[in-house]
DNA sequence: GCCGTTTTCGGCCCGACTGTTTTCAGTCG
C-alpha cells in the first residue's frame, strides 16, 4: 500500500508517547521520536525502501526499520497494536496539553482514571487533581488551564502572523539589543512559539513583558516565558560577549543541538548555552558570535536554515556547506498579479514597485479565464496586455516579464490553448481546482503540464495552504522526475500561506537538477515583501544561486524559458 | 532503541523554572 512519510512518522510517534506513557526508558523513547522527527524530513519515500537502506539511516536500527516495513506493508504494527491494548487510546492526548508529560499522565489515569483531555476538565472541576499527593491548587489551575487551551491549540503559526508577533514584542525591547531565534530564525514555514535572545538587563525587560503579557508562564533572570497574543514567547538573557553559544543553542533545532553536543562529547568537550568546556565542566569558553563558536568546534558556519539535523553537520565537518542563495542575489519575483485580473496594482504601478525594490524584473502572472473568480485573462485580453506592458517596459528601470498563471484544467489540458502560450515570456502553470482527485490522477495533471514545451514553471505545486487546506495528493518523486526530464521549474511560492513546494521537496528537487522559481504570487504591493518567505524556504532546501531561476540575469532568464 | 578512532556494554545534550517541597521531581526548551 502507498503510505506517506508523514504517516509512518506519526505511528512511530505514537509508539513512542505509549513507551512513555508506559514508563519505559527515556531513551527507547527518544529513539522512536528521533526515527519519527527523521523519517519526516526524509526525501525519499520510506515506502521505497528496503530494511538494509533503513538501517543506514542515523538512528534507525533493526527494531525501527521493521515497524517502519511493517507500517508501510499493512498501515499498522504490531508494536503498537500490543501497546494501545494495554493503554487507553486516548491517553496519549494528555502528552499535549502544557505541564503534562508521561508522569502526570500515569498518575492522572491509575489515580483518577482520567483518560482524555475533557476527562481532565472535569476532574479539575470538582477539585480532585488537587487532592493527589504532590498537587496543589495551583497546579490544578495550570494543568485546567492547559486542558481548556488545548481545544483551540494543535496549531502552527504561519510565518506572517508570527511576524507580527514578533513585531509586538520587540517594541518593548531596547534596539539592537536582541535577537530572534528558533523555528522563525530558521526560516521554517510555520512556528509554535516565539524565541528571542536578549542582552538588555532582565530586571529592564521582565516588568515590560509582564505589562503587555496576557500570562506570565514562568519569570526568571536567565528565562522568561509569556504568552502574548496567546501564543508562547521565550527569551533567554545573555551578554554580548557570550551571545554566540546562546543563540546558537536557542536556535535549534532539537535535533541539530543533540547532535552537535554528542559531536563535541567525542573530543571531550561539552556544549551549554554559555559556551564550550571540557568534558567535566570546567574551563568554560564564550564566544560573542556565532561564527566564532563553529570555528572554535572546528566547523564550517551552518546557516540557521540548514540546522535541522539532517546531514549539515556532517557536511560542515568536509567544509561541504554550499553558498545558499542569498537575498542580494535574486533580482526579481516571478509570480504576481496586477489589475488586469485579481491583483490591486496596475501594470505601471507594478513597475514602479520592481524599480523601488531595485529588482531587474518582475513576471506579470495573471489567471486564465478558466479561473472565472479571478477575473481571469482570455487570449485577446492576454494580447492586449501584452502591448500595455511593451509600453510601460520603454520607459521603466524594471522589466516586466510578459506571463501568465494558466489553470491546469482537471482533465490535465491547460486553460489557454498553446498559441496562446506560445506568445508570452514566462508560463506558470498551477493547480486550482481538482486539488482532492486521487494521487495518480493529480500527479498525471502535472506532469502532463510539465510535458507542455511552453510552461516553464509548476506553481504552488501541491496547493496546500498552510493550516487550511491540505496539500493535493500529487506524487513528488514523479513531479521531481517529470520537471526533471522536461527542464520545467518548480516554484517555491513565497505566500507565508502557501510556502509551497516545502523546504524538504524543494532539496530532493534540488538534488534531482530541478531548477526552482520563486515568486510571492503577490495580490497587493505589501504582498511582494514575502519574497524573504520563499527565500528562506530555498535556503532551506540547500539551494545555491544556480538552483534559483531568480538568480539569473534578464537575458538568461528570456533565453532559459523561452 | 541505537551506537562505537575509548566501547558489542554501558552510555545516551544540558540547563532553567515551578510547585510543593525542606532537597527535588517533573516538565520544558
Amino acid at each position: 500500500m502507498a503510505c506517506t512519510n508523514r504517516q509512518v512518522a506519526k505511528t512511530l510517534r505514537l509508539i513512542g508517547q505509549l513507551h512513555e506513557l508506559r514508563g519505559d526508558g527515556p531513551f527507547r523513547v527518544r529513539a522512536f521520536m528521533a526515527g519519527a522527527d527523521l523519517v519526516e524530513r526524509l526525501e525519499r519515500p520510506v515506502a521505497g525502501m528496503d530494511e538494509d537502506e533503513l538501517v543506514g539511516l542515523p538512528g534507525v536500527g533493526e527494531r525501527i526499520a521493521s515497524v517502519v516495513r511493517e507500517v508501510c506493508e499493512t498501515g499498522t504494527s504490531t508494536e503498537l497494536e500490543s501497546l494501545q491494548a494495554e493503554l487507553p487510546p486516548s491517553l496519549p492526548e494528555l502528552l499535549s496539553v502544557e505541564g503534562i508529560g508521561p508522569k502526570t499522565a500515569g498518575r492522572l489515569w491509575r489515580e483518577l482514571g482520567v483518560t482524555s483531555v475533557a476527562g481532565l476538565i472535569e476532574a479539575a472541576k470538582h477539585g480532585r487533581i488537587r487532592r493527589l499527593k504532590g498537587f496543589g491548587p495551583k497546579r490544578e489551575a495550570e494543568l485546567r488551564r492547559g486542558a481548556e487551551r488545548y481545544a483551540g491549540a494543535g496549531h502552527r503559526m504561519n510565518r506572517a502572523t508570527a511576524g507580527e508577533l514578533l513585531a509586538g514584542i520587540v517594541a518593548v525591547l531596547a534596539p539592537g539589543q536582541w535577537a530572534v531565534a528558533g523555528s522563525y530564525r530558521r526560516g521554517a514555514a510555520t512556528v509554535g512559539d516565539l524565541d528571542l535572545v536578549s542582552c538588555q538587563d532582565p530586571r529592564e525587560v521582565n516588568p515590560r513583558l509582564r505589562e503587555i503579557a496576557d500570562e506570565v508562564i514562568e519569570e526568571g533572570d536567565r528565562r522568561t516565558s509569556i504568552r502574548f497574543r496567546g501564543e508562547r514567547v521565550d527569551l533567554r538573557f545573555t551578554t554580548p560577549d557570550a551571545l554566540g553559544p546562546m543563540l546558537v543553542y536557542l536556535t535549534g533545532s532539537k535535533t541539530f543541538n543533540i547532535r552537535l553536543r554528542d559531536r563535541a562529547l567525542l573530543a571531550g568537550l561539552r556544549i551549554n548555552e554559555y559556551g564550550i568546556a571540557d568534558r567535566s565542566g570546567a574551563g568554560l569558553a564564550t564566544y560573542p558570535s556565532e561564527a566564532a563558536m563553529f570555528a572554535a568546534l572546528d566547523l564550517q558556519y551552518i546557516p540557521p536554515e540548514l540546522r535541522e539535523g539532517s546531514g549539515e553537520i556532517e557536511a560542515a565537518e568536509r567544509n561541504a556547506i554550499p553558498a545558499l542563495v542569498a537575498g542580494e542575489g535574486l533580482r526579481g519575483d516571478l509570480h504576481v498579479h496586477s489589475n488586469w485580473s485579481d491583483g490591486s496594482l496596475s501594470l505601471a504601478e507594478l513597475a514602479a514597485e520592481g524599480e523601488r525594490r531595485g529588482y531587474e524584473y518582475l513576471a506579470v502572472t495573471d489567471h486564465s479565464e478558466t479561473l472565472g473568480i479571478a477575473h481571469g485573462l482570455s487570449e485577446r485580453d492576454l494580447a492586449e496586455q501584452r502591448r500595455t506592458i511593451e509600453a510601460v517596459n520603454r520607459t521603466s528601470g524594471c522589466y516586466l516579464v510578459t506571463g501568465v498563471e494558466v489553470d491546469i484544467l482537471s482533465d490535465g489540458t491547460l486553460g489557454l490553448p498553446d498559441r496562446a502560450l506560445a506568445d508570452l515570456e514566462l508560463v506558470v502553470a498551477s493547480l486550482h481546482s481538482g486539488l482532492r482527485q486521487d494521487r495518480d490522477r493529480v500527479t498525471r495533471r502535472v506532469v502532463a503540464a510539465c510535458e507542455n514545451e511552453h510552461v516553464d514553471v509548476i506553481g504552488h505545486p501541491t496547493g496546500r495552504l498552510i493550516g487550511r487546506r491540505e496539500p493535493a495528493a500529487v506524487d513528488l518523486p514523479r513531479l521531481i522526475e517529470a520537471a526533471a526530464s522536461t527542464g520545467t521549474a518548480l516554484e517555491i511560492n513565497a505566500s507565508p500561506y502557501r510556502l509551497d513546494l516545502e523546504d524538504v521537496a524543494v532539496r530532493a528537487a534540488r538534488d534531482r537538477g530541478v531548477v526552482l522559481s520563486i515568486g510571492t504570487d503577490a495580490h497587493r504591493p505589501g504582498e511582494l515583501n514575502h519574497l524573504r518567505h520563499g527565500l528562506a524556504t530555498a535556503r532551506r532546501g540547500w539551494c545555491t544561486p544556480a538552483d534559483v531561476l531568480n538568480t539569473r540575469p534578464l537575458a538568461a532568464l528570456l533565453e532559459g524559458t523561452r
